[in-house]
DNA sequence: CGCATGTGAGACATCATTGTCTCATCCGCT
DNA sequence: AGCGGATGAGACAATGATGTCTCACATGCG
């Protein structure tokens, strides 16, 4: 099988871009139907249909595509490494190119009503709040803002900037800066700046 | 008309209580039945569609008492007296409550899709950015974050905190503190402090 | 008590979405 | 040119949601 690599007009990267496509609108219109799901891919139903069975099928493949790419973008920001700040300002650089998909799975993940909360999700989470508890015991960080609240709240400022990138209302070359900068520093003035 | 204001059961406080308990379940849940969220809010579907012609006409009025409630809680806070940052403390104090509407309309508010940005939420959006260029003008804040961003921020971290009010994940005394003490001082330890 | 009003439960037709199918077409490959 | 694989367009039934209706019941009021 596979004996020919060469895809017609686009494969695999079809898949990922599909997946990418959906995810923007379903943050957007969560009650989009597969038909505007097609349409905003570029594909017809049929061919949505071919590749995602159906829509629970497609949500599911957009947490998997999605929590992947996350935790790969975990791994190059290398948490563990120097300062916990620096360590910060990778780790959103790192996401900027994933956070759409972060922003769908944020809004989405509880959608698993009485289930359990999946997994791959409770990884990431801990590796969020391992960072901010490392900064915490360094001294670095303050230790009045819970290592779980942090994690919830970037997620929350990552998400807040996708979607001002998405509506133009801030410049993608910004997105780190602001998110870094507001997390870390705050909007007060200080001195020590 | 109106010649008996004593209502059965509830009647205007059923309505937006079932406009609340409509917002808590389309906020987790965003393509829930009309059925499920009259069960939510512990109505029958008949009575759901007489107070609501259809899911269009909750969707609208959702956005209306929410929007609405929210322009209140906004005249509470005083937003132009004192220092801005304690304007901020105010304001997140004052929204707490609609905390869940605010999520709500934030995620959903882009689903008027050709139509125009919903004119109610751009007067909310400048007062939030006419607090924080305030705060700039005054020294207070730092001005290398623009207030459009900051408002957008803050909606993201009230967002985050409601979030995690609901999921227990944050107890509902700390909303505010932990909202306004990330926004205002950051996570980063400084001298002031 | 008798009436009016609002409600819950359920039946019902209608509509939209979904999932599956067929068929014509296009494109890369041999 | 001929073939194989994938696609788009559309038909189709099945399913689910929606909107409207009726009826029985409860509650407040005169």
């Amino acid at each position: 099988m596979m004996s020919h690599m060469r895809y017609c007009c686009l494969m695999a990267v079809d898949r990922e871009h599909v997946l990418r496509s959906a995810a923007d609108l379903l943050t957007r219109k969560a009650t989009a139907t597969m038909d505007e799901v097609a349409k905003a891919a570029g594909i017809s139903r049929a061919t949505l249909h071919r590749q995602f069975a159906g829509r629970d099928a497609l949500v599911k493949a957009l947490e998997e595509l999605g929590l992947r790419q996350l935790e790969e973008a975990l791994d190059r920001a290398r948490l563990d490494e120097g300062a916990a700040s620096d360590a910060v300002r990778r780790l959103v650089v790192e996401v900027q190119p994933v956070a759409g998909f972060l922003a769908f799975l944020v809004t989405e993940n509880q959608l698993f009503e009485g289930e359990q909360q999946h997994q791959g999700w409770a990884r990431i989470d801990e590796r969020f709040a391992v960072l901010f508890r490392r900064g915490q015991e360094a001294g670095e960080f303050r230790i009045d803002l819970s290592p779980a609240w942090l994690t919830e709240a970037l997620y929350g400022l990552i998400g807040a900037g996708a979607w001002s990138v998405q509506d133009g209302r801030l410049a993608a070359k910004d997105f780190s800066y602001m998110i870094v900068e507001l997390l870390l520093g705050g909007v007060r003035r200080s001195v020590e700046r």
